[in-house]
DNA sequence: GGTGAAAATTTCGAAGG
DNA sequence: CCTTCGAAATTTTCACC
């Protein structure tokens, strides 16, 4: 995928019901058969093989991951980190984006509208982990001000994204 | 996995570097062969076999998903949630961890020390259906404040979380 | 688009060091 | 706990509706 298929591939055909279905059910487990999610969707296998081929050649199935347990791999704590970073230059920026991208502890990171400049969730062993990131953080560029809010308990957390409807045409 | 052997299987093995490995490949990319694993972390696939099956079995692997591209869905909008619930019994903080949980917008929801008691990211089509999302939120039940923070660019989102090395015993 | 079945891979378990 | 080997299951392709 690296040559003119790629951007070929990337035809954004409007996505059917029967898409959105096997969307919703690989999002919730990706470990079926083709044959169990054709069942599920009212296909037989090889159509339904075919879609899940185009829907990964199209790019809206990303990839195909295992999820970790936090808590069983040592990673007990999680923090949502709010960033103001005062007026920069596009190279700052670039620099600064960068390196935070670079952060493995950071797993989610985003440019915010309004009195947050940037939003992070990071995820660490414990506070003595977070403060050597911290100590990363604002020693990697100048900022403005840094909010640290810790979570203290995991209510829910998904990564199935509710596929709308399809629109009524 | 409903029986005795779900709580047997619960046993919590210290994970050896190669578990580590594994668990670091498989967070990537869940697709490859039993045998391409064994490759890159210097097994051949029957113990590499067991070795999933275990990590499964213990829990350490929750399960295999697929991710999907949000923007090739339509959902455009990516939110966080601040809310301060003020003081409540148990009884109300079970029916709005209860009513949060159900909703299908709200991709994670953690209950946070300081400020803030609650923090959500939602994600939505467009300002529109945030605002429902919103009066829905609002309607559940009485909060003291809450406050909507807009995405502008995702930089990073990735569901891999950092494996630590092994401890030195 | 869809069906059904053959070919190519992969998974999973047995036997043994 | 690892390796090799093979049966069973699944994925992927192909010829045809």
């Amino acid at each position: 995928m690296t040559d003119i298929d790629s951007v070929v591939a990337e035809s954004n055909r409007r996505l059917d019901a029967i898409d959105r279905k096997i969307l919703t059910v690989l999002q919730q487990d990706a470990s079926l058969s083709v044959a169990e999610i054709g069942d599920r969707v009212g296909l037989s296998s090889t159509p339904c093989w075919k879609r899940i081929q185009r829907l990964e050649a199209d790019g809206v199935i990303i990839k195909r991951v295992a999820l970790v347990d936090q808590d069983k791999i040592g990673l007990g704590l999680s923090v949502f980190v709010s960033i103001e970073s005062g007026d920069h230059s596009d190279a700052w920026l670039k620099t600064f984006a960068d390196a935070v991208s670079a952060m493995p502890e950071v797993i989610e990171f985003y440019r915010m509208a309004g009195d947050v400049d940037y939003m992070l969730r990071v995820v660490v062993a414990d506070m003595r982990a977070y403060d050597q990131f911290y100590k990363k953080l604002i020693g990697t560029v100048p900022l403005k001000n840094v909010t640290s809010r810790f979570a203290m308990e995991k209510i829910k957390s998904v990564t199935a994204l509710p596929v709308p409807p399809m629109p009524v045409s």
